[in-house]
Formats: C-alpha cells, sequence, structure tokens
RNA sequence: GGGCUCGUAGCUCAGUUGGUUAGAGCGUUACAUUGACAUUGUAAAGGUCGAAGAUUCGAGUUCUUCCGAGCCCACCA
C-alpha cells in the first residue's frame, strides 16, 4: 500500500515505522548526543516544553542531515513531591489517603496511578514532532536508574561525604517533607512586627523590648540577642530575662550580625526555628527547643496555645501579652515569607533529622571545570552565574519524608547500620526516606547511558552534546549535573547548555494555572498546524531571552508560518504538479537569473549552516524564510515564467534543497513535500545536508 | 545588600566579531491580482536605537554615569 503522507500523525507513524529516530551504537559516523530534560511525570506540558522540544529537535534532525549518528534521549521524572501531591489528591477522592493504605499498599496503587497518567501524557509527549529514540526512555525509578542511583549515594557514603542528624531544615508542613532552600521561594507580605517586653529576671519592673513578626516562636527562645555595640543594651549582656509564658530564663547575648537600627535592636534567639539563630545558639552553646512541630502546629511547649496553627496562636497570644501589658507597640511591616516552591504554602524553620551530602568539594571541583570552559553556555553569561552559586553552596539536604521515590539504602538491625540497595536479610528494617528527586535527577547524564556499567552506550554518548534547560533549574539540576558528573567522570555532563528564555504575559509575569494566563501548545497545534508552531517559537528562541507573548501574537505568528507553508505548497504545486511539456533534462545554470539564484541558495546554505552551527535557531529561520518566500518564490519563480521549460530542473534543485534546509524546523511539510518527487530517499530525513564546494 | 539581563517602528522582537540609506512579523495606507497561492504581489508611511558623556575616521553595537523595567541570589528579625 502506497505511504500515507497526509497528515502530521502519518507522517510520524512513518517516521517511527522505519525507525528513523534510532541511535546506532555501532555506528562509524560520528555521534552526537542530545538529553532531554525529563519532564515531570505530572507536568502538563507547557510552551516552555514545547520550546525546549522545537529547539531540540532541530538540532537533532540538523545533525543527522549532516551525517551524524544522533541520539535523542527520552525520559520521564518521577517527580517525588509534585507526584505524591497529586496522588494523594487523588486518594482523597476515593476517600483514602497514605496512612489508610501503609506503606506497600499506597506504592502499589502509586505505581499502578503512574502507568496510568504516564498512558495519558505519554502521547503529548511527541507533538511536537519530537525525534526521540523512545526505545530508549528512561524513567528515573526504573530498576537501572536504581542501581545508578545506590552506586551514588554508597560512593559518597563511602567517602564519608554522606551524613545524618538533627539539623535546621526548612519544613514544607503541607507536603509533610523537608525540602532545600533551593526549593524555596519568597513572597512579599505584610505583617504586624510586635514590640514585646521581657522582664528582666532580677527586676521585674524593668524588661527589655524584643521586635518579631513571630511572637509565637517564643516558646523556643533560648535567649534574647543584641549588637555588642548598641549602647542602649550594653550593659545588660549576660543579664536574664524571663520569657512572658514560658517562665523560663535566658540570658542576654550578644552578636554583631543584629541591625542596631531595625526594631528595637534586640531579637528573641530560638535556635530552632531561624537560621541566624541557628548559627548563634551553636556559637553559644544554647539549647534547642522546638515550639512548631512538622504539622505547622505549636507544640506542647507552648502550653495552653499548644495545637494551634501558628496564626492563629499568633493573635491569642498577642491577645494574651496585651492583657499582660507586655505589648509596646505593633507597627506595620513587609517583608519576605518563605513558601515551598510548588504549592506556595509558607515553610517551617525546624529541627529535623535529615540526611546530608558535603558538596563543598564537589563544587569547587565543579567550579574548575567551569573555568577551563568545558562546557559551553548559552547566553555565556552563564558561566559566570553558576561558580557564584557554587562557590557558597551549603550541604544538600538528601532526605524527604515521602515514599514516592528512591528510598534510602540504609539498613538497620539493633545498633547495626548497613549500605545496600536490597534487604540484608532477617530482620533489618530500611531507612523510612527517600532520596530528593534531584540527586537522581543530577544523575541523569550517567544513569540514562546504563553508568555505573560501562556500557558501550555510555562510552559513545557520554558526555553528551547538548543539553538545554529552562533558566529556572539552572541550580537545582545544571549546576548539580555539572558537579556530580564530574565528581564521578572527571568529565562535564555535556559541552554545550543551552538556557533558554521565560516566555511570560505582556505585564512581564510567569505563565501559572493559578493566573490562568497560559497558553496551551495544543491549542495552537490545532489550530496552526505542528510546523507553524515550532516557527513561531523558533522566534523566540534565542538564548537567555524572555519573551513576552500572548495568545494573539502567537495567532499571528502561527498564521504568519502557517501561510508561508502554504506558500511552499503552492511553490511544490507549481514545479511539480505543473511541469511543462518541455521541461530540460539536464540540470545547468546558464541565464543570469540562474546564476544569481545560485549563487543566494549556496549564500543561504552557508548562513543557515553557520547559524545552526552556532544554535542560533531564530536566525537561521529568519534567513530560510526570507529566501525562500521572498527571493525563490517572489523573484525568481515569476521570472522563470517566461522560460518556464528551461527552468525546470534548476526549480527541482532549489526546492529540494529549501525542503532539506528547512526539514529541522519544519519536519512534516518537508517530508509531505519531498516524497512528491519522482527520484528521493526513503524519507527526507535520510538526505543530506548540503556542503558548499569551495 | 550582591549579581545578571533588558530598554530599537503602534505591538512582539531580530540585529554575530563596531563599517554603507537600522531590519522582520503583525498592524496601518495606496495600488494590483484570482494567478502555482484557504490569497498573494508591488509600494508607502512609521525609529534623535532610554538619557548624557567617553573612545574611534566611524557606535544600536565598546566604556562610564544616570533613569526606567524585569529576573536571580542573600539570614533582614
Amino acid at each position: 500500500m502506497k505511504q500515507d503522507f497526509s497528515s502530521e500523525e502519518k507522517i510520524y507513524q512513518f517516521w517511527e515505522k522505519e525507525n528513523l529516530f534510532a541511535a546506532d551504537v555501532n555506528s562509524k559516523k560520528k555521534k552526537y548526543s542530545l538529553l532531554i530534560p525529563p519532564p515531570n511525570l505530572t507536568g502538563e506540558l507547557h510552551l516552555g516544553h514545547a520550546m525546549q522540544h522545537s529547539i531540540l529537535d532541530a538540532v537533532a534532525r540538523f545533525k543527522r542531515l549532516q551525517g551524524f549518528d544522533v541520539l535523542l534521549l527520552p525520559g520521564v521524572d518521577h517527580a517525588g513531591i509534585q507526584f505524591e501531591s497529586t496522588f494523594e489528591k487523588s486518594l482523597h477522592k476515593q476517600n483514602l489517603s497514605k496512612y489508610k493504605l501503609g506503606r506497600e499498599e499506597w506504592l502499589k496503587e502509586a505505581w499502578e496511578f503512574k502507568e496510568e497518567i504516564y498512558k495519558k501524557v505519554s502521547i503529548t509527549w511527541r507533538f511536537m514532532g519530537l525525534s526521540a529514540d523512545w526505545n530508549r526512555e528512561v524513567f528515573t525509578l526504573d530498576p537501572k536508574c536504581q542501581k545508578a542511583v545506590f552506586e551514588e549515594f554508597k560512593t559518597y557514603y563511602d567517602a564519608g561525604l554522606i551524613y545524618k542528624g538533627p539539623y535546621i531544615v526548612q519544613w514544607c508542613p503541607k507536603d509533610q517533607t523537608a525540602i532545600e532552600d533551593v526549593e524555596v521561594e519568597y513572597q512579599e507580605k505584610e505583617d504586624k512586627l510586635y514590640y514585646i517586653k521581657y522582664p528582666l529576671a532580677k527586676d521585674n519592673d524593668k524588661h527589655i523590648v524584643i521586635a518579631t513578626v513571630r511572637p509565637e516562636t517564643m516558646f523556643a527562645d533560648v535567649a534574647v540577642t543584641v549588637n555588642p555595640e548598641d549602647p542602649r543594651y550594653k550593659d545588660l549582656i549576660g543579664e536574664k530575662v524571663v520569657v512572658p509564658f514560658a517562665d523560663r530564663e535566658v540570658p542576654i547575648i550578644a552578636d554583631e550580625s543584629v541591625d542596631i537600627k531595625f526594631g528595637s535592636g534586640a531579637v528573641k534567639c530560638d535556635p530552632a526555628h531561624d537560621l541566624d539563630d541557628y548559627r548563634r545558639g551553636k556559637e553559644h552553646k544554647l539549647e534547642i527547643m522546638s515550639a512548631i512541630g512538622k504539622d505547622g502546629k505549636l507544640t506542647d511547649l507552648a502550653g495552653e496555645f499548644a495545637g494551634l496553627k501558628t496564626h492563629e496562636a499568633r493573635e491569642k497570644i498577642f491577645d494574651a501579652l496585651s492583657k499582660k501589658a507586655l505589648i509596646e507597640k505593633v507597627e506595620d511591616i513587609v517583608h519576605n515569607v518563605s513558601v515551598c516552591e510548588r504549592c506556595k504554602t509558607p515553610t517551617e524553620l525546624l529541627i529535623s533529622d535529615e540526611w546530608f551530602v558535603k558538596v563543598g568539594n564537589m563544587a569547587k571541583e565543579a567550579t574548575k571545570l567551569i573555568a577551563e570552559d568545558k562546557v559551553k553556555f548559552l547566553p555565556p553569561n552563564y558561566k559566570k552565574i553558576l561558580p557564584d552559586w557554587l562557590a557558597n553552596i551549603h550541604d544538600w539536604c538528601i532526605s524527604r519524608s515521602l515514599w514516592w521515590g528512591h528510598r534510602i539504602p540504609v539498613w538497620y538491625r539493633d545498633n547495626e547500620k548497613v549500605v545496600s540497595l536490597e534487604s540484608p536479610g532477617e530482620g533489618w528494617v530500611q531507612d523510612e526516606q527517600v532520596l530528593d528527586t534531584w540527586f537522581s535527577s543530577g544523575l541523569w547524564p550517567m544513569s540514562t547511558l546504563g553508568w555505573p556499567e560501562k556500557t558501550v552506550e555510555f562510552e559513545r554518548y557520554f558526555p553528551w552534546d547538548f543539553e538545554i534547560s529552562a533558566p529556572e533549574i539552572k541550580y537545582l539540576w545544571i549546576a548539580r549535573m555539572i558537579m556530580i558528573s564530574n565528581y564521578f567522570t572527571r568529565k562535564e555532563p555535556f559541552q554545550t547548555m543551552f538556557f533558554h528564555g521565560m516566555l511570560r504575559d505582556l505585564e512581564g509575569r510567569k505563565f501559572s494555572k493559578s493566573l490562568g494566563n497560559g497558553i496551551e501548545p495544543q491549542y495552537l497545534i490545532d489550530k496552526w498546524g505542528v510546523d507553524a508552531t515550532r516557527m513561531s517559537l523558533y522566534t523566540y528562541s534565542v538564548p537567555g531571552r524572555d519573551g513576552r507573548v500572548s495568545k494573539n501574537i502567537f495567532d499571528e505568528r502561527g498564521k504568519n508560518f502557517r501561510n508561508f507553508g502554504t506558500k511552499i505548497r503552492n511553490i511544490s504545486r507549481f514545479i511539480l504538479e505543473l511541469k511543462p511539456e518541455d521541461a530540460a533534462t539536464e540540470l545547468s545554470f546558464v541565464h543570469e537569473d540562474d546564476k544569481d539564484i545560485e549563487d543566494k541558495l549556496n549564500k543561504t546554505i552557508a548562513t543557515v549552516t553557520g547559524h545552526l552551527e552556532k544554535l542560533e535557531l531564530h536566525l537561521a529561520v529568519d534567513v530560510l524564510y526570507e529566501f525562500v518566500w521572498h527571493e525563490f518564490a517572489d523573484v525568481y519563480i515569476e521570472k522563470t515564467k517566461t522560460r518556464r521549460g528551461e527552468t525546470q530542473l534548476v526549480l527541482e534543485h532549489l526546492l529540494r534543497l529549501s525542503l532539506i534546509l528547512l526539514h529541522p524546523f519544519m519536519p512534516f511539510l518537508t517530508e509531505e513535500i519531498y516524497q512528491k518527487f519522482d527520484e528521493r530517499e526513503r524519507s527526507i530525513m535520510l538526505e543530506q545536508w548540503p556542503v558548499l564546494k569551495v
């Protein structure tokens, strides 16, 4: 039966059937490898993904045409916290929960849920025409990733880089887990700054006034801190004060970090709930007490206020303090409140038993690698941004109190402890926590190729030639991949790192579900087709440049590139379907106009190739658009109408090469038209990128 | 507080290493056309390239300062 090229879907099936996306480890060709950032299992595909996929695919197709053995490797991230909260919501609807099911049953259900969502979204992951090697698709919880993650953990552990203990961490009361600083964001919020009188121990009539926005943490106060240079309090240093309600005497200590000008110049100190206080507490060897529990409610320490949520407690405590005349005044204040990046719940700093990796040295080494230009960053200023972060890095909290993820491979029995992927035997109990999602994502460039096994894939395709990312995960993901790859292989994970910009709305705001300002890629595809949507996105693909867009703007561009497609289709109809009787049988550029257009074609080939080599897709698209529409179609074709026959082969030549040049960007249309040539390869994907003879 | 980026036509954006009259798409105006064209073609209008200095034979492009917008980082109670 004749192959049908009438729709994008059919063309895509044809490519898959012909196995044109597969990399070949045994190929004699040079390799070019591109790693697709694994979308979150639960994540919907948005314009950012569409952009990434379009860019990746253009580069991959270009390299294939140039004769490389291309690996474009897809995968999916299990996305611990995000998946777990989505799954919990679904369980909630069935009146079930984590705690009702228990870990084993819950995990069984979770895997079924995973399959369900995966089926739903996996089709759309191909939607931009992505020519990925689907047979090699990897999921971060696959056995081979489990092995890699275990190797990573064990290696750090044996090297003494991993430790566990009670430390202050950012805690999300909603997700019920510790999170990393990089997973916390700040929101500006109006609050009250309370000035509270703490009576002096030796003389209850005298007091020191502390300023705080969080009176509810006062039950954990272990000191009051002042600046040693502050004349108001100099003489009080070393004295004791009584914490209201807690009836506890705590010392007044000195620390230079206290801002004399802020508030009253005196700060309450509770090491369990504030990073500064944590450090001060350590320096002054103070006790650590917890006033707020992991459920976000006040602990028993709070006496009559125990069990209240923080904001409820705040009001009640204020009332109680007022009654005792211990409030001096209240001011309005605007400050930053830390919230969980995913669920936007205000986070709590608190003490929790967590696992950490000492990353200081790894970070230093990574900085060196970046300084040696082992990774080419686009835009280049990331060469500076990433080391800045790496230089100030602190230990990485890798444990999460979740069930969905790589369970920490540590087993306990009595006083023994063993690091092992499988149970060491009877009577051993595994650590309850799982590893941070980024612990496995950071290993992605390696685990996808079968590391730590010395696979042929790993030998051939690592380091990756090309990686792309949104700027927002530059620390969470990109910096860590560099750090981890360098630690294990002494090599960079990828040679080119492409940061695309963020697409925003016309006010410059991010697209988000809550704002409802998103533009569905599917909407554009349905309306203008995949190729036109891709072309629209390439115009915004300048590395590191954000773009302000709206539905209207994308409709304009979509329409414009749809018309461009129509133009090309009509060129082909003119050339291939309305072939003249007296068509020439030999290709020759004799006429002035022929020479002129050949010259222009060659210039186009040269500049487009140059732009693609430099990953300037937006410029390549621009040049091609101009050439095909305004030189080839508007000028040359018009001129040849008076001598149609002798130009037939020139026209065919121009069309064929235009299709090849456009194929990385408009894969479907170019394949569809290419198939109309009598002489052709099985697919345009098997064509050769034109090389100019010098 | 530190760092990064941007400010070019009404709108959204290009503009490699400084080099002729500063570009595209959409929008606007005029004319043409049903032709290979679910339209298209030919033109036109529209910019002191945020401001001021500096370097240079020459600056949208380099440097300095300022103004404006945004992003990232940081322990501001």
